[in-house]
DNA sequence: GCATTTGTAACTATAATAGTTACGAATGGA
DNA sequence: TCCATTCGTAACTATTATAGTTACAAATGC
């Protein structure tokens, strides 16, 4: 089975929306609409990407969120770790009998493993790049100039 | 955060036990008592275990599992595709806005980017074998004879 | 035939996730 | 200084996955 979370896609999304408009704030209303869930969703994420150093954000008018790195600084990696954080597999839920060699040794085996794992899976995702990510999102699209007017649906590349 | 299952645990443990035990059929109630569950959540697993032919099972007094292959033949990644499958992470769970260029190309970008990573993973999983954990597991414990009584704990090690 | 064990259905309990409403605090502009 | 706007977060609900449990038919060996 798939994660039961949504979170790093979502995050992916985010912090893809964010690089479009580079140095403009975007508030979470506009990616809340692009990504088609509730703000505060967003918010919550965007909070996670903020704990981690890779987006600032900004109350009040006028506020909204930005990148605080360039896309090409950004791995999925570090994205992963941000919002998805810990290990992917669980171990017993319930302790394992310890009058069983099997069971008194398992959990410790096995957790070597497992981390492990996820370090393959962070370096797996560490080899692409936020900038990479966004480079292959409708590459015909031509970076263009922003618009005064804040739209809540971003359609057109900006910056680079 | 981890997976929420503990499926891939459980799993590996179970096989462990059967290496443990060599060719004796062990009962799924033998297995819940080392694993601490229900033998109803061990069957669960032995079947999915079945289906990918790790194990043969049998009904009936005198009955029980036992490994399909060699333990240095069956990997981590083997068992993990038996009893968790698909893929490590969950797309959108609500399709995203398809007016706004990110969102109409983020899934499939990050499907791609997600196919990878669940690979990764398998490959990492497939470099360890059920032989390298039951030998991580007290390896000063000696391979010893099996007594005729079946007893609903596994002590010691048998055959090899 | 009978005791035993698997396979599976049906149900409950628990926990994680996401969606929602609400509101205080920060901020910039009038 | 006031006010509209936006974030951060708490509190709650809804949905879903997982595991735990009971129950029973089918298989099997003695």
């Amino acid at each position: 089975m798939a994660s039961s979370s949504s979170r790093f896609a979502v995050a992916v999304h985010v912090l893809s929306l964010l690089a479009w408009a580079g140095d403009e704030p975007v508030k979470s209303s506009s990616v809340a609409a692009s990504v088609n869930t509730n703000p505060v969703v967003i918010r919550r994420i965007l909070c996670a990407l903020a704990r981690a150093r890779l987006v600032t954000s900004q109350s009040g008018a006028a506020g909204g969120s930005r990148l605080a790195r360039r896309p090409a600084r950004i791995t999925l990696g570090d994205i992963y770790r941000a919002v998805e954080g810990g290990d992917i597999f669980m171990l017993h839920r319930r302790r394992p009998s310890q009058r069983c060699v099997v069971g008194a040794n398992i959990e410790e085996v096995l957790g070597g493993v497992l981390r492990e794992t996820n370090e393959a899976v962070e370096q797996a995702l560490a080899r692409t790049t936020l900038a990479d990510i966004v480079a292959r999102i409708q590459p015909c699209t031509p970076p263009q100039k922003r618009s005064n007017q804040r739209s809540n649906i971003i359609t057109r590349r900006q910056q680079s």
